[in-house]
DNA sequence: CTGCACTATGAATCGCTAA
DNA sequence: GTTAGCGATTCATAGTGCA
């Protein structure tokens, strides 16, 4: 009997919690790499679903469940959330998800931090302004597909002056004379321009889909009310290092399609849900404007 | 009857989770901060007692309850802290020791993030370097003392005023005579720039206090070898941020006497609390040289 | 005193091999 | 099976000595 095949490059309008059960829709292991910024709990109440915080877990847990089925084996899920104060305290509920999901089986692998310079605006007397955000790396196995020459960054400055004056000792391995059992070849960086970087995520500049624009520089406060969950430059960067071109990518809450643009600039499928008839309409329209973008180019 | 008064300015060589139980040394509700980094589960266990992961929630509960007798009721208790990856997969640890901690009565105010900008090298097939920690915030109640304005300043001016006539020979003196490590941070350390207040805690650049010949002649192995858990930036900063001039600083893993000396700098009073002798040592020596030179300027 | 060359190393992690 | 030891790998900055 023929295998089902997923159909990519699709948005839905609907229920995550209820589409992603559908086998047809979504077969097991059928896509290679999951991201998403959940809505959070009792937040954005005007404008999403809100869930409440005492809820969030036992709300998501069978999401999850489904992610877990529709994964590939060797594929990754990025989880984008941090929980908010609630009482002048944070809640717990991310926490309490973690150990809930590696009892489905996920693997936690790594907490990446996502600094956000320029946080929202704002003084309260028992905290600061919230600069960053958890980005969660969940797997089905231990060894995943990660390509991480997909995501160098520029060497640091220190490196021009340190190549210029490359003595013998350089090129040889060098053993330190104390106990570390540190080694280290300075020529194994001879020329080279790009490094590997860490889990700190740091965009220079931050572009976001708004509602009625397709894509607009948005340091700071937009006066709109509906923004995408994440810039652009952080789904694409985890696209680059979790998949490869033509590759599946799926976002459960999808919001205005930053998800689905991020894939398509980089030439791999999407797939796309978003509950609120108003973001899908959104969705589809940035959708349909970079892929018109993207055909100019490449027909 | 007379309560009993806290001693300050001292350092202990023991365990923590014994000593914190003596109600004569640690009254009920009698020190106004605590900052400390644990030895992490599993880690250095060669140069420090290792907590096994499974273990290490029931290992440090106890201690974080006589913490929080201890603690003034509008104090704040900051735990430097994060999970090692353990067969590729973080370990869940933390996550479990806050919402332990929780039980007992702490609120969980907030999670600052320590951005390492230059993390330890290394490369691994299935994750980056860890260029971040954890410093949890605890408290005893939601309406804790929070100096905010004191962290908006730049460390250069408090530093200047502190050390108002001091001049920059009187340092470099000091340095060639004892060719001391610690206080040649201290002189760069004068100059330094200003920190933002936001929930991301970068520092130009950070000073450790290195562990001096104590253990080279114990061990046999490089004076530098050894270094501080954290730049002295960083108990400085929380200290200012939750404490006041005169105000009582607890530190139960103290390590080589960073949160001791930063006290001192700072006009605190310090307790320290240090197992292992070649740190306790240490730690006494660093602290007697920042004495030294703070009472050179305030006899 | 400054600049340049060169050394040292920091709470690291994974995978392989030997016992 | 399990664990312990060691090699391989990597970026950025501070410190030292000398011209």
């Amino acid at each position: 009997m023929a295998k089902t095949k997923i159909q990519t490059n699709i948005l839905y309008n609907g229920d995550s919690a209820s589409l992603l059960t559908d086998l047809k829709k979504f077969p097991d292991k059928s896509v290679n790499f999951i991201i998403t910024s959940p809505p959070y709990a009792d937040k954005r109440k005007n404008s999403y679903e809100g869930v409440p915080s005492a809820k969030y877990v036992e709300w998501f847990l069978p999401i999850t469940l489904q992610l877990y089925r529709i994964l590939k084996e060797n594929g990754s899920f990025i989880l984008n959330i941090k929980e908010h104060p609630s009482n002048g305290e944070r809640e717990t509920y991310v926490l309490e998800l973690i150990l809930e999901m590696k009892k489905q089986g996920w693997f936690w692998i790594e907490e990446y931090c996502w600094y956000k310079k320029n946080s929202f605006p704002g003084k309260w007397p028992n905290r600061f302004r919230d600069s960053w955000e958890r980005c969660l790396h969940f797997t089905r196995k231990k060894d995943f597909v990660m390509y991480q020459d997909a995501v160098k960054v520029p060497i640091g400055d220190w490196a021009a002056k340190r190549f210029k004056s490359m003595s013998e000792n350089d090129f040889i391995r060098h053993v330190s004379k104390n106990n570390s059992h540190l080694a280290r070849n300075v020529s194994n960086w001879l020329n080279k321009k790009k490094v590997y970087p860490h889990n700190v995520l740091v965009f220079e500049e931050e572009h976001r889909l708004y509602l009625g624009n397709v894509i607009e520089t948005a340091v700071g406060v937009s006066s709109k009310n509906h923004s995408a969950i994440f810039p652009i430059e952080l789904p694409s960067w985890f696209i680059k290092l979790f998949s490869k071109e033509n590759d599946i990518i799926l976002d459960p809450f999808i919001g205005s399609g930053t998800t689905a643009v991020a894939a398509i600039m980089l030439r791999r499928k999407y797939i796309g849900i978003e509950l609120k008839k108003e973001y899908y309409h959104e969705a589809q329209k940035n959708i349909n404007e970079i892929a018109e973008v993207i055909n100019m180019k490449h027909p």
